[in-house]
DNA sequence: TGGGATTTGTTCGTATGTATC
DNA sequence: TGATACATACGAACAAATCCC
């Protein structure tokens, strides 16, 4: 929760950490996709470019993958 | 029909009010889907995309409701 | 009984333009 | 100048429900 539009730091990046946190913590097992890009637009009212844009900085890191037509996943790390 | 891709009103938003207008003037009848959001999307030459954001306008004003795999029907006000 | 076509619902992918800082 | 953020529009793929033969 709380994105803070008026720091220092962007937004994109504040949502980027909070799903790095909550995929850190387990809350989406494998196999199943995280919530859809319109999903978090919608909860923390943002546009749907803002949170891809977030989403983009987590799958270069590796830790998702996004499916065309499905959503997007947790990297499954043997 | 005519949509102006070039002026300040959204496509989406100039067929939205054009279906408004057919659906006011009676065009469509209870019980009687509108047209597909594939046939309105190959008559304006739109994506099906935009045609589905004018409908949801419509949606959230309650003048149609959306059944799946049936159709878009205008709502029955007694 | 079943399968195919149609239709709406959902999702990610991409591009352009605008505004602000 | 560049980064950020939003709105719009199109593309593509898949899912699910309904209808009809």
């Amino acid at each position: 929760m709380s994105i803070d539009h008026e720091g220092p730091v962007p937004v994109y990046r504040q949502l980027a950490e909070l799903r790095r946190e909550a995929i850190e913590r387990g809350d989406y097992p494998p196999g199943r996709p995280i919530p859809s890009e319109n999903r978090l637009a919608q909860e923390h009212d943002l546009a749907r470019v803002t949170v891809r844009k977030a989403i983009r900085l987590l799958m270069d890191e590796g830790l998702v993958q996004g499916v065309q037509g499905h959503g997007v996943f947790v990297t499954e790390r043997p």
